[in-house]
DNA sequence: GAATGCCGTGAAAGCGCTCTCTGGGCAGAT
DNA sequence: ATCTGCCCAGAGAGCGCTTTCACGGCATTC
């Protein structure tokens, strides 16, 4: 036992130091009308006096509500030390979701916990702590194509969003980017600048994300005649956009448009261009994918598709906030056009 | 009011299908002993019928604890859309740092919430609220200089610890890099490798952890007769080492080896060196810092110090949980060696 | 002047849990 | 056979808060 434990002060004391009731103290907390605005002043001056600061647990008890929202990141499998969650971490993407979540929370003064379930009995836990009150909603990244995660939440009723289009389909509400016509936004200026022989650098094919960019990039290229073009798939990774490169120009030498399914693949592709001793963007143009810092930090600068995931996040957030407030609402998409950003590389 | 309003099992609930009482399960559920093994079985299989899952807020309510650690980034001054903070966000810092506190909270079922401070009155009340007991501990990035944080969660006596020295005294445990290590680790590579005209591009003068590298660098040299070396201000950014380099070269031309104070820059700075027509590391060498992504995905790749930010945030968040535990414990520091990872780059 | 309604306040129940305290049963000691 | 001690289970208090309900006072209405 402690020596120094002072006790922290409660609603009681505050009524104490007001002289009113702890009834009346927690409505003028709550900002409840039908106080008299007397009693309002003396117990927000109590409230300073006494330092009182509410006890959220036994806020929650009552209210069965948590003031905290989950960021989910589900991964197919994954132990603690699994490079591929090292990787995550690390990638900007992550934390550009995390700024985007807390950026609508923050105002709201709600909380956000970090959630990782990295496996089948981590996801039915995931799912019991959030039943139960845990959190209010959870805007969840679903890294893997036959995630069972956004099934179980809608199954148990919880108040949840995905950002990205969930792989299966499943009622539950989510934000995404046109990546189609991120894809079609850069067959087009390619094409606006003059290149005749494209090429693309997609990325992983099972990503949801990746095919969606070659469709768009293949449609709006069909759509002007061209039938067919020639493919490296990568890995979006610096490394792969620079061997994926190197593929692709010593199988169709005479390519002179690259688009690139994202920006740090990009960031390689120059590389390997240059080694290459192509001048960019005379010699080959490239569009990346993202508008990510790989962009600005690459040389020349790329231009790129921009991806508003800071945006995308937020907007997931208070999509899981609106069925907080009302759990009777619709499932809801909404899906963010992308915009070119023209820079130097093409 | 919900028409599908299903009262969630409660330990009453699972007392009466095991036939015993709420004590003896609860007891079961915490692990106590001096529980009839008999009993024992049947009261999971209870909790196993009824889909009990315990809850926190009762629980956190008379324990007084709450199973949460609390990550704290403290700035001096941010609002929401601050540039900064999204900066702050993409960096694979943060992630990283965020990766090593969940490596050691997931595996004990430890929650975490994260909390940015961008004020003093944002300052003061996130105090307040872990005083009262919103999380039992907080990990904490203090981003600048001057910041309050430190003190104020010492003088509220909570368990916290820092990620990074404190730029002030204050009695709070702490882990950090020996950045001055590093700098020297970089100077006796760079030597070693027959340099003999060194210079350095520093980071922002006032971090910390730029001061040291660059004591750490410039001890090195004097204990190797090198009394001078000219150095170049940057901003930790790819566009500050390319510009940084530039200006280093163009002051002093015959420079052979470079210590640049983070990877970012120094992929900028190969980038300059490019431009200039330098070979790396045959006529410039070039060391970085951080062992980050931007190492591997320069070319040539970086020789770099290792930054073992994961680690470090683990050991960070194994500090707090210590001092949760045991709130006597001495105020500690542990400090972490880098290592170099030499590459191609010098 | 009595009845009605409304508003502001306090009393108290109760959210779901942990944990102390009490008591019953049984083994071993006297 | 009685007592002591121990072990295990249940009763119940209470964590700090919100919220319903009851009530007293006052204004309004007939």
């Amino acid at each position: 036992m402690r020596v120094t434990e002072k006790r922290r002060p409660t609603l009681e004391d505050v009524a104490e130091a007001a002289g009113v009731s702890r009834a009346t103290v927690s409505r003028v907390i709550n900002g409840v009308r039908n106080v008299d605005p007397k009693l309002h002043e003396i117990v927000w001056q109590a409230v300073d006096a006494t330092g009182y600061v509410p006890n959220r647990a036994a806020r929650s008890l009552v209210t069965r509500r948590s003031g905290t929202v989950a960021l989910v990141v589900s991964d197919a499998v994954s132990h603690d030390d699994d490079p591929f969650m090292r990787r995550f971490f690390a990638d900007p993407f992550f934390g550009r979701i995390v700024g985007g979540v807390m950026s609508v929370l923050r105002p709201k003064g709600i909380q956000l916990a970090l959630q990782i379930v990295g496996n089948e009995e981590a996801r039915t836990r995931l799912v019991g702590d959030l039943g139960q009150g845990q959190a209010d909603g959870a805007v969840v990244l679903s890294l893997h194509p036959d995630d069972t995660l956004p099934q179980q939440l809608c199954d148990a009723g919880i108040a949840a969003a995905l950002v990205g289009r969930p792989a299966q389909p499943v009622p539950i509400s989510y934000v995404d980017l046109a990546n189609d016509a991120g894809g079609a936004l850069a067959a087009e200026h390619l094409l606006g600048r003059g290149c005749t022989r494209l090429g693309m650098i997609t990325g992983p094919a099972h990503v949801p994300a990746s095919q969606d960019r070659l469709t768009g990039f293949r449609q709006a290229l069909a759509r002007h005649g061209h039938a067919w073009f020639p493919t490296v798939e990568g890995g979006f990774t610096y490394e792969s956009g620079e061997s994926s490169l190197l593929e692709l120009m010593r199988q169709y030498p005479t390519v002179d448009g690259v688009f690139v399914a994202n920006d740090l693949m990009a960031q390689g592709a120059l590389m390997a261009l240059r080694s290459l001793d192509r001048r960019v963007p005379e010699d080959v143009a490239v569009v990346g994918f993202d508008d990510s810092s790989a962009a600005l930090d690459a040389r020349p600068q790329l231009t790129t598709v921009r991806h508003p995931l800071e945006d995308m996040a937020a907007e997931t957030t208070r999509l899981v906030l609106a069925r907080i407030d009302d759990p009777g609402l619709r499932v809801e998409s909404v899906i963010f056009d992308p915009k070119l950003v023209v820079r130097r590389s093409a």
